[in-house]
DNA sequence: TTGTAAGCGTTATCAT
DNA sequence: ATGATAACGCTTACAA
């Protein structure tokens, strides 16, 4: 693809290529008429600046990078919109990519947007120990980085979390004040810190009211995964009064299998879940889960990136705690 | 953000510039020791080369950029990850940007990802009539752009579409061949060329039959949409013995409505959807759905987008047609 | 095998 | 108000 350039816009007229970029950017003088001359013909020869030259003279691109695990579900995608919404504000476009769950994808993509002279990078990790060092370098060189959601602990640079640790108390609490006492957690790997967390909420509920430390499953993201667990807690004759699901698929999972066992839920069975898929309220029954502001998430990430990118790369890390809510619906309520 | 460049690997070993660059690019005779003595102290440095400045000099970026209306459905980021596996295989990378259904987004899209020096384009649009200009130009500039799903008619490029009029017709006859004649279409808006066909195969199937034309009405995307037209029905007292919905939400938005005033499904009204949401095999009833293969569809975007590229901008313009699936499920067929 | 220098398309400084 | 020109970081003839 051959772009038409500055110089043959100014060969054509007869001028030189400065004047053509200042016609380009208002903040030079020029004379009105000469630099209308130029925008129109620019139309007629079908120019535009060339952004990658112009990155390469302002070492700025006005674009900004975003990582994040998957984009299958909704979650994520929305706190990109949420990001988005700021930034476009701002004049920033914003380049997603998406590591697949797979720490090498991520540090390819990373250096992609690197490449591309992103001015700040948004990232939600896939495993809190690897590409640390990769970051830590970008951080040394100034690069402005967010991380949100999924954060490596080490590196002291700007984080919007969920306070997974208090919502899952809750969600765990909302099953307990029932009178409901063996409960099973399904829990996500623990690379991930927030799975840490919720592990903990549901820990120390059991202990504010005075139970057993409830038990805890490692358990995938996918609905098989759920089926897979509850079936093998059918088999081994463990059946729970509740199920806390650190999401909301394994949770449908889990409702499925019981379900096809001929368990009843809630009345059998309670199951919570969490991160409010679009599924929740629509699955039999509508299935309670702990909302994370997916949005605001977005938005907090990206002024928190705004803030260091005017702040020419001094970066002041601050760490944003958002709260959620508890959608309580029929799955984890005795109907009357 | 100061990079490392190949000036300071050069001035710390004493070497010329070029001599550093050859160490990165295998193609050109060099010693192999100085060789690896420049990539080692280039690690020490931090340094990788710079591929804006590769990009201005080469004019090719191995970035392929991927337009999509949306991805808050998994439909969409399906056919991304469809493209993705086949671009990545030939070490391309993918920038995503999402047009929020919007065709000046989109437009400011595309100029962003050109102004990237993408290598390519592969863009679902969100109108029909409007940039259309625009991707003219860009082929007339010889820049690869393969269209898929939402394509514009007019362009001479390569598109890769879902056989929507067969299936649409297929799915009608599901519904005619359990003797229903009364059968409501819900079509997509007219700016989208798919929904038009679908329309033709929904009254096709009709005529086949030789019943009368079916009905259409205009309806949304979202669970919203198909509610409010639901509840639009009830009201006139004009209960159809089944809807063939264009998307799987406003389905399902229909299924609450009727649910909700007491009306039963399969038994008083038939819902068929499109698309093939995740929603739909789990919502009560399960959805019947026509189900389109998203993979499939990323990948035969991203292989005539590869032919493109590699035929050096000499586009030979092909279309592909994929074929789909009707997934029946209980909302469409009586039970015995 | 290595160095020199031109060029990719801009912006920005310094003259004029 | 406009023009020359160096610079951004790299590749690539061409020369040595």
């Amino acid at each position: 693809m051959k772009h038409t350039t500055i110089k043959d816009i100014a060969k054509h007229l007869n001028v030189s290529v400065s004047t053509v970029s200042r016609a380009f950017n208002d903040k030079y003088d020029i004379r009105p008429e000469t630099r209308d001359l130029i925008l129109e013909t620019a139309k007629e020869l079908g120019y535009s600046p060339n952004p990658i030259a112009r990155k390469l003279v302002q070492q700025k691109s006005f674009n900004i990078g975003m990582i994040v695990p998957e984009f299958e579900n909704s979650f994520f995608p929305q706190i990109i919109m949420g990001a988005q919404s700021v930034l476009h504000e701002h004049n920033y476009q914003v380049l997603v990519m998406q590591s697949n769950e797979d720490a090498e994808t991520e540090l390819s993509n990373a250096r992609t947007l690197v490449g591309n002279m992103v001015d700040g990078l948004i990232i939600s990790i896939t495993s809190e120990d690897q590409n640390v060092e990769y970051y830590q370098e970008l951080l040394q060189k100034k690069l402005p980085i967010v991380f949100f959601n999924r954060v490596p602990a080490e590196l002291n640079t700007s984080k919007v979390l969920f306070d997974d640790y208090k919502w899952a108390f809750f969600a765990t609490e909302h099953l307990i004040n029932q009178g409901l006492k063996n409960i099973i957690h399904l829990a996500y790997p623990h690379n991930l810190s927030f799975a840490k967390d919720r592990i903990k909420g549901f820990k120390d509920a059991h202990k504010k009211y005075k139970l057993p430390e409830g038990k805890t499953i490692t358990c995938g993201f996918t609905i098989e995964e759920g089926e897979r667990i509850a079936e093998q807690l059918i088999n081994n004759g463990e059946i729970p009064e509740a199920i806390f699901s650190s999401g909301d698929y394994s949770a449908i999972g889990v409702m499925k299998a019981f379900k096809r066992h001929g368990y009843k839920i809630p009345e059998d069975i309670r199951v919570v879940g969490f991160s409010e898929s679009q599924l929740a309220q629509h699955v039999d029954p509508p299935l309670t889960s702990v909302s994370q502001p997916t949005d605001l998430m977005g938005q907090a990430a990206a002024e928190l990136l705004l803030g260091q990118i005017n702040n020419k790369g001094i970066i002041v890390p601050q760490t944003i705690v958002l709260n959620g809510r508890l959608n309580v619906r029929e799955s984890s309520v005795k109907v009357i």
